[in-house]
DNA sequence: GTAGTATATGAGCACATACTCATATATTTA
DNA sequence: TAAATATATGAGTATGTGCTCATATACTAC
């Protein structure tokens, strides 16, 4: 039992305040983990790793693919490389990037099947 | 093809471009997918999730056992209802909240899979 | 009816986020 | 070397988010 308990609250079901516990994350997990479903939580993110979980490509493709600017695709891909979903290769000035996870098709297809059955 | 064509950027790879508009979704589906994956981007949002799981509770047993205000709780659930994720049934003064989905299990599964993986 | 309990809700606030804009860095070419 | 290209990055900003606090609502018991 990570969390102290409270006596300034009225708790009616105790032995289910329990069981939540026993069963439940510790904090440090629940905010890696929150952190990481962040990273869907973009639709600017989502086509970025669409389109690279299809093939790889450069700064200013992305920015034109999205329709917005080399700035903005560029923050977002350092926001992917530091959560190491994605990486690059250098080809001159030229800097392609690509998918280094498996998980993330799999995370965004179980999220579309959710919204398209209702 | 949604997106109008940019002639004011440089485009190198117009071929890779087509390719991934092609394969991508649709600004509506976007977002909505992108509001779902939110509902999970927070810590507080994931223990009730998780918690309602496994059984029901009430609002003053999930703040007890998230140990944050009723108030906050109820915001939450009510973010939680909007999405129509989770129910309740009343019971005199007291709510009993669970969850009406069988994607968010999974969801949170795949997510956990991959931050306990590196 | 009134009082008490459980929850919901709106306003306001502190903080996070996704962008823009200006500037910096890395590489190639002349 | 300097100039051009492709990308990265920091500061600033508008908007979003998750809370607190006060108040409202729904129900029960009297």
């Amino acid at each position: 039992m990570t969390t102290k308990d409270r006596c300034d609250t009225r708790i009616i079901h105790m032995d289910t305040i329990r069981a939540a516990r026993n069963s439940s994350l510790g904090d440090g997990e629940l905010e890696v983990l929150s952190q990481f479903f962040k990273t869907f939580a973009d639709p600017s993110r989502i086509k970025i790793l669409m389109a690279l979980g299809q093939q790889e490509m450069c700064v200013c493709d992305l920015a034109a693919f999205l329709d917005i600017s080399e700035s903005a695709v560029s923050h977002q891909l350092r926001y992917l490389r530091n959560c190491r979903l994605v990486r690059n290769r250098r080809e001159g000035t030229v800097l392609y990037y690509r998918l280094v996870d498996e998980h993330v098709g799999e995370i965004i297809g179980k999220g579309l099947e959710h919204i398209r059955e209702q």
